[in-house]
DNA sequence: TTCGAGAGTTAGGTTTTCTAATGTCTAGGA
DNA sequence: TCCTAGACATTAGAAAACCTAACTCTCGAA
């Protein structure tokens, strides 16, 4: 039996797509190219859409394909018709189609998301990406059409998501008191993470001396334990870029290991289509990159 | 993995197709009657084309479907390419498409393939039927892009095809004689089917009496028979619309079966691809319903 | 309150499509 | 002439997409 959904008096669209593509270039395997797909399923296609219109389109030789009469005469047409739909299509839909809205808060934007953000681009090179920063918490909610990064221990209400990394805590100082690090002030960090003391039960270390230092974001501790104003309890996951480039350094003391992590979450509704879920896939690929 | 073969910045056209019909309805499952397809098939695939757009098209409620904006912004553009599309199709190709050649000596044409083309045009209203006929055997390779119809043992050269009806011959007579019909003279008939001969000696029977009617087509000697003029050794394929109206009346005498027969024949190009192959399934499938 | 029409959802079977491997053909060079 | 490389065809089998059947949900009318 034949597809269902076929309009009576249209082949299947899809094979124009490859009829098109396929007659622009001459030849079967650069159509395939353009596609990433195979020679040979461009073969199958263009058979079965000659083999529906009844006739041939284009005349095989060793050296590549050129277009019949008929190719000829139908090229110009199909060519036009898909070029009004792209455009058209690329007019009214082309931001939600090319657009990944992103919502964290401002310190995971910048340590998480924009180091890696290279790697996705090379594999999406036109989708643009835009970030909404979310100062606190209960903001997510009004951005629920974007892709959220945070941090907590699970998914949320209607979405689905993927953890990138799980929080590890661990001391961390400027490069140059990496050695010394028992010696620094401990700088205090306030809010839903394990703090020192916590560590300090945990792994059976002795508590570090707590300094004058105290914020309310791990974005802000590592950039003070950057500048040598004290030794941090950090996240791996935040701090992985300034630990790779050398401006922060781990001291050699345990770690601690929670149940919290770095959370991607969407709407359920995307994802949906194959290429959002690819779209998706790879980011995650770059941000779980640790 | 999404369908290898999709162009960027287009969404799969056949998704298209659907959004068109349920547009212009109003009705998911007035489009999946357009299609002969079900309302959930519909509905997931304008699902599908939401999501892949990033944007609602429709509004559903309980009673109905109605175009969101975006929906009504979209619908022309696709509505009007594919009308594009579909009428330059048929410009070019509509011959070729729509219209089944179909070559046979003019006897089979009338008494094999007229009487049963309306069960196959109730299936394929729009569909033409061209007939081409053919005097002489070689003329057929002339035809070689056409259905034949012939009589003969099995399939020919580069061609498939399907038997429709062994041969199977047997004592024929207007019906007012069908029971007196020893009393008539034979109708000779020559040509390839074995004769009068041949029937007496394979059933036992007496050899009939000839008559001075001697034919070379069993399209004429059927059609001296039921004037009365004698009795046919008659083909029951070629014979059976004569026979079920009437006009015509087996001999309560037994019948030669044939290793020959009747066989619809296409080249292999064709049927091919599944609205080809339907449509030789239907005209297949009218014709064997002897 | 019940009913019916229309849409959503899901699981699972079918059909279509794709790939990998292999075959065929031709042109051009050794 | 023989060989090779490049382009397309063909095939079986795996993978993806699709469709249907069966069910649910919701709304509005009787």
């Amino acid at each position: 039996m034949s597809r269902k959904i076929s309009k009576q008096g249209l082949p299947p669209l899809d094979w124009l797509k490859v009829f098109e593509a396929a007659g622009r270039h001459g030849s079967f395997t650069a159509a395939a190219e353009e596609f990433g797909a195979t020679q040979a399923a461009v073969s199958q296609r263009i058979r079965n859409l000659e083999s529906w219109l009844g006739r041939q389109l284009f005349i095989r030789s060793a050296r590549g394909v050129s277009l019949t009469v008929d190719g000829e005469s139908y090229l110009p047409l199909v060519h036009d018709s898909l070029r009004a739909l792209e455009q058209g299509t690329e007019n009214l839909f082309g931001h939600s189609v090319r657009e990944l809205r992103i919502a964290a808060q401002p310190s995971h934007l910048e340590m998480l998301l924009l180091p890696r953000l290279t790697v996705f681009s090379e594999s999406y090179p036109d989708m643009r990406i835009v970030t909404e920063t979310v100062p606190k918490r209960q903001d997510f909610e009004a951005a629920d059409r974007a892709l959220h990064i945070r941090y907590g221990r699970g998914v949320w209400d209607g979405r689905e998501g993927v953890l990138l990394a799980n929080e590890v805590l661990q001391p961390m100082t400027a490069p140059e008191h990496a050695k010394a690090w028992r010696s620094l002030p401990a700088i205090e960090l306030r809010g839903e993470r394990p703090g020192w003391s916590e560590w300090a039960r945990v792994t059976g270390e002795g508590e570090p001396e707590m300094g004058p230092v105290s914020v309310d974001s791990m974005g802000h501790a590592l950039r003070a334990a950057r500048r040598g104003i004290g030794v941090v309890l950090g996240s791996r996951a935040l701090a992985s870029s300034l630990l790779q480039t050398g401006q922060l350094e781990c001291a050699a003391a345990p770690e601690l290991a929670t149940i919290d992590g770095y959370w991607m979450t969407w709407p359920a509704s995307l994802g949906k289509s194959k290429r959002q879920a690819e779209v998706l896939a790879s980011l995650t690929a770059a941000l779980q990159n640790l």
